[in-house]
This record gives C-alpha cells, structure tokens and sequence, in this order.
DNA sequence: GTATTATCTGAATAATTCTTCAGTTTTGGA
DNA sequence: TCCAAAACTGAAGAATTATTCAGATAATAC
C-alpha cells in the first residue's frame, strides 16, 4: 500500500537536522492532543503550535497549511495501520478460516490499540479530511489483502469475495470505532476481540460455499447469496 | 427513546404560524445541504441561511447559536431512526433469529435510506457535535431494543446479551456507515443487505448457547465466550 | 573562527465567522 | 379595517483564524 498525497497536501519540506525532526514529531502530537482536549472545531494552528511548544510560523515552513497538516497526521497512522494489517493477512495465507479471522481480528484491534488517543482523535477528523483519496486508497489496500487472504483459505471457498472483505473490514471498523468512543476501556476491547473473532467467524461459515445450507431451522438461507 | 437536549442547547422558540415552521424546515433542508455540499469545515449560519432563503437573525430566531441548529438537526434525524428501529424490534418479540435478523437489518437500512442525504450529512458531523449524550442515549437506546428482541427469540439463547447487542448494532452502523460515505448506490445498499444479513445470522448462530460447538475444524471456538 | 545553511520567532494582515438588535413586514383575529 | 403579536431583515461589531515574512538564533561545514 503506496498512497502518495496530492500535490497540494505535500509538506514544504522534510526535517534535517535531528532539532526539526523532534519539532515535525512535537506538532504531530500536539495535534492529537489538542484534537482531543478541544475537539474538531477548535483545533487551530495557533493552539497546535502553542501545545507543541514552537511558534506557528514552524509549522508553516513545513506544512503550507492546515489541512497539510491533518493530512499529513492522518497518513501516517492510516499507513502503518495498513502495513500491519496487510503484514498480517499475508502471514496467513494458506490456513484455515478459524486461523485467518484470528490474525486479522488481532491485527486490527492491536494496531488500533497501540496508540488509544491517536485512534480516538484519528476518528475525529476522518470525516473533516476533505480528500477521500486517503478513505479510498485505504479501503481499497485493505479490502486488497483481506480478499487474497480469504481466497487462500484452506477449508473454505467463497463467492463476492469482494463484497465480503469489505463487509468484514466495514464491521470490523464499526465496532471499534464505536469501542473508542466510549474511551477505549480494555474491559471493553478484550470483549470486543471476543465479539469480533464470532463475528467473522460465523459470518464466514455462512458464505462458506460448501458450508451447511440451512444453519438454523426457520427463514431458509438460501437466498442469501442471490442478490441482483 | 426520549432525549432531552441539555439546557443551552435548546430551541429558542417554537414556530407557531405555518411560515415559520416553512422557516425552520428550510432551515433543517439547508443544513443538509450546505454540509453536503461545501463540508463541515465551511457550514457556517451565513451560508445556511443564504442556502435556506431566510436571513441570518431569522435563524437566530429559532436556535440560539449555530450548535443548537446542529444539535437539532441530528436530533430530529437519530430520533425517528431510533423509534423505527424500536418498533421493527417490538414487531419481532417471540420470533425466530433468522425472522429477528431479517427485521434488524431491514428496519435498519430502510431508515437510513429514506433520505440517503440527511444519512450522508449526519455522519458527517457526527463526531463534531461536542455532546456526547445524544449519541449515548441512541445507543442506549438501540442496545435495549435490540437486547430484548434477542432474548425473546423462540430458537436460541444467549449469554451476555448486551455484548452481543452492542457489536451487532455497531457493525451494522459501520457497515452501513461505509457503504454511504461511498455514496451509497442501490447496487451497494442491495449488496449490503444481504451481506449484514449473513453476518448478522452467523455471528448469532454461533453464539447461541445451544448450538454447535465447532462448526468449522480447525482452531476450537471453545474460546470464543470465555473472556475475562 | 567564520561562513553558510537550517531552523525558529511572533507581531501584523487579511479574511472569515458568530451573534446582535433596532427597525420593517406579515399575519390572524376583533 | 385596524392592531398587537409573530416573523423577518441585514448591516455592524466583536472575536477568531489562517497565513506571511523580515529578522533572530542555532547547527554544521570548512
């Protein structure tokens, strides 16, 4: 996963000496702080700056403005967010369904995890970032790995593998989005890893092509898997 | 489902003549709108108004400052998603899972898609309205629906219903969630709701105290409900 | 030690935004 | 028809905000 940033959203330039490498990582975290203790609204470049301990005319020389900036936070969570998840799913290729849901559950909610405050601020802004190149690129990288996975799955085999990748992924994202915004207590993520390992797991079982045809008595499944 | 706005966030009079209940309507349409439109960043009460046909001090009239418009717009549109959501579940008391499933999904995008516009916009500022008690009083109020039409169900019983309530709820909204930040074409909400429907009979299938304990060989599901 | 490059500063500017209120227009009833 | 209440107007004020740039300071190379 390769997402290069449009040209206006480039930083005005990379840090050399180690001084302005520790600055450019300072207004990271000043961001996600700043994100969360005002809110959306009130993140200005001013208050960024003043977090981060520089002046606001540092920011500028490195970022030609505001939604650089997001822009610029946000990919870099989002990017190892993907690598993680795709390092994950590539480890189990060739295994069984059980196996799979297992990595993927855990890739997911680890990497979210590693850093609570950035996830939470992370989910903040996504609505605000005005380019969906990053949401696109993103839902594409990981839908991308989650399906060769899928495809590879030993005692399983499935049709619109597609549209369940996105599916899982889309739900997946749901619950844990849903998870850290009411805080992100470990009570509460290690019910969701539980919640979620179900999830997968039976929903899979029941695309499953050559899985059971009618799990519970009642409404047949059937029509399932015919849609126009 | 009853949410009362805290004190500084309510209306500032209601209308009584049939134009300024035009006004305000407008006023709502107009919001969608501009958010649509222009972003969150740059909904401001100047463009809503001028969008809405209707002077800024009319506005003022009715909301006493631009978070109250907000408050009541998500207001308006999460509470009749609540209350059709209640009464689908209500409709479902004493039913199968696989008749229970297919009314929870079917109330849950029928809602959404009636006005796939106001749907777009409010998960747009979802994140930015600075009250947290609207989005927790919805979910509590979707996981109560939801927690009672599953224990009622006539072919299963659960443990930790709430849990199982909560990730249900919160992966259909992420799903849900995705397929209309992509823009929510027929094709997709189709696709989706057959999908939400397996995932939604699976995952309960599995978690059904009385089921299979190991559907698919492999790594044990034993694990599954035994979280601390 | 000096020159050069990198980094930082923060008051000033221009633009945007929220909110008010004194006055005007419209409505519905007596 | 006439009037009091309801509804509307929109220019003006106060506050906030993004962005710039000329000059100061620190690091590095030679």
């Amino acid at each position: 996963m390769k997402i290069t940033p449009p040209e206006t959203l480039k930083p005005r330039k990379t840090p050399i000496q180690a001084r302005s490498a520790a600055t450019v990582d300072a207004i990271f975290l000043a961001t996600i702080q700043v994100l969360l203790a005002e809110g959306a609204q009130r993140l200005t470049t001013t208050r960024v700056a003043e977090r981060a301990g520089v002046s606001v005319g540092t920011m500028y020389q490195y970022f030609p403005h505001k939604q650089a900036l997001l822009y610029a936070v946000v990919h870099q969570h989002l990017a190892e967010f993907v690598e993680a998840f795709e390092t994950a799913c590539l480890k189990h290729h060739n295994e069984s369904i059980a196996a799979m849901t297992e990595g993927m559950v855990n890739a997911f909610l680890d990497s979210k995890t590693r850093d609570p405050d950035a996830t939470r601020a992370l989910y903040k802004i996504a609505g605000e970032l005005d380019t969906e190149e990053l949401r696109f690129g993103t839902a594409k990288g990981l839908q991308g790995a989650c399906t060769a996975l899928l495809d590879s799955a030993t005692d399983a085999t499935f049709d619109d593998l597609p549209d369940i990748a996105f599916t899982l992924l889309t739900a997946m994202n749901g619950t844990t989005r849903a998870v850290f915004e009411f805080g992100a207590q470990p009570r509460l993520v290690q019910m969701l890893r539980v919640q979620l390992l179900a999830l997968c797991r039976g929903y899979l079982q029941i695309m499953n092509r050559g899985g059971p045809a009618m799990p519970i008595s009642g409404i047949p499944y059937s029509d399932v898997r015919c849609y126009a």
